[in-house]
DNA sequence: CGCGAAAATTGATCTGTGTCAAGTCCTGAC
DNA sequence: GTCAGGACTTGACACAGATCAATTTTCGCG
């Protein structure tokens, strides 16, 4: 009954919007294969970089704030994923008290993440910011059962500074000296964890 | 009928614990009145500060990730509020569609929140971090009819610090710094904005 | 394959904030 | 009222990271 409600087999080319701030909430999404940034703009003209969406992972729930979209969601490469209407999502949700619970955990779940995160990123300096987005990556890697040490950056080092409050040039160095250190292997945007520990360690506790 | 599911009228002194990390998620609370600290202790015993809860907020809706709450709420003041047990709550969100979309609103609403202060606080520096969490507190404030321009913080420059990944000092200097341009009165914990435009500018163009 | 533009690296310098260290001001207890 | 201990402020200094600038590398495209 939920998988009537669900459109799958979407596409989106690279640099497309999944979503756009201030477009009603017409559905949630699932990523299926590919990468996207979620971001904002400032009045400045700056832009924020909340995070980034892999395979798996849901999109759209900050929507049920207002009903509206928050956040810029586009595509970092060639994206497929499904769509679930609000118009069938919502009927579902009186019948089926597991799904009620799971979209609850899914809120419950980016809430505590985006949190915890926070905090976290509040505390470290710049190097353990940047080990902290690579094992965070690594370990929501290891979850679709993707190789959590050799992996392709599919974001720019401009965005992974824009998402850590840090310079272009800083995650650059912070990557630069992890290569040093003889624990990383970064060869532009493919990245090889020879020490999975060193990662955890700097990265602040990781689970 | 949502009314018989609310237990009203409990009273915690300063100090005490509200909810612990790991505890089962028993139950939804709101603030009636007084203030408390969200935190949760890392590993190596440092104090994370998540943010603060004022009258009329919510407090452990994170819970709804793994059904147990994943930070300590204790109270910065007494504090009387409201007690919503899940055991009640859950059946109502089968009958009830509004409140079902209202539990909704209030996790969106928790979640953009997080996200939006989580990439504010990444991108300014130390006095904007600080103009922002006032001009934060003086429009929740504002929101529950108390004044805007007149309050009194209930949480040290520790707390403030450790929640904008600041030292006290820099905290305390950035408010002398605010008392010196003119434009805000600080004697200890009371607070006068005396000109509230300049603490939006410096606040990043918060609503 | 090679060109050009964008992305990334690396270096030099400068500044904001952390750190350490006195000191002063509150506040609550007696 | 006064005393003690914690909270806060202020100052001096060091250093991480921002900024500015110059290359080098990567990658899409004809």
């Amino acid at each position: 009954m939920l998988e009537a409600a669900v459109q799958r087999g979407r596409q989106l080319p690279t640099g497309v919007a999944l979503m756009r701030a201030g477009d009603p909430m017409a559905a949630l999404f699932v990523v299926r294969s590919g990468s996207a940034k979620r971001y904002s703009v400032t009045l400045q003209g700056a832009e924020q970089v909340h995070g980034f969406v892999l395979p798996g992972e849901a999109v759209g729930l900050e929507g049920f704030a207002s009903g509206r979209y928050t956040c810029e969601v586009s595509a970092l490469e060639p994206l497929s994923y499904c769509r679930v209407p609000m118009r069938r999502l919502e009927p579902l949700l009186e019948r089926l008290p597991g799904l009620r619970r799971e979209i609850l955990r899914l809120l419950g779940q980016a809430l505590e993440e985006s949190q915890r995160l926070r905090c976290e990123l509040a505390q470290i300096d710049a190097r353990g910011r940047v080990a902290h987005f690579l094992a965070d990556l690594s370990g929501r890697l290891a979850r679709r059962g993707l190789s959590p040490v050799e992996f392709r950056l599919s974001m720019s080092r401009a965005d992974i500074a824009r998402h850590l409050g840090l310079t272009l040039e800083t995650v650059s160095r912070a990557l630069s000296t992890f290569k040093r250190e003889g624990w990383l292997r970064v060869r532009a945007r493919d990245i090889s964890v020879l020490r999975p520990d060193a990662l955890t360690a700097l990265g602040g506790g990781l689970a």
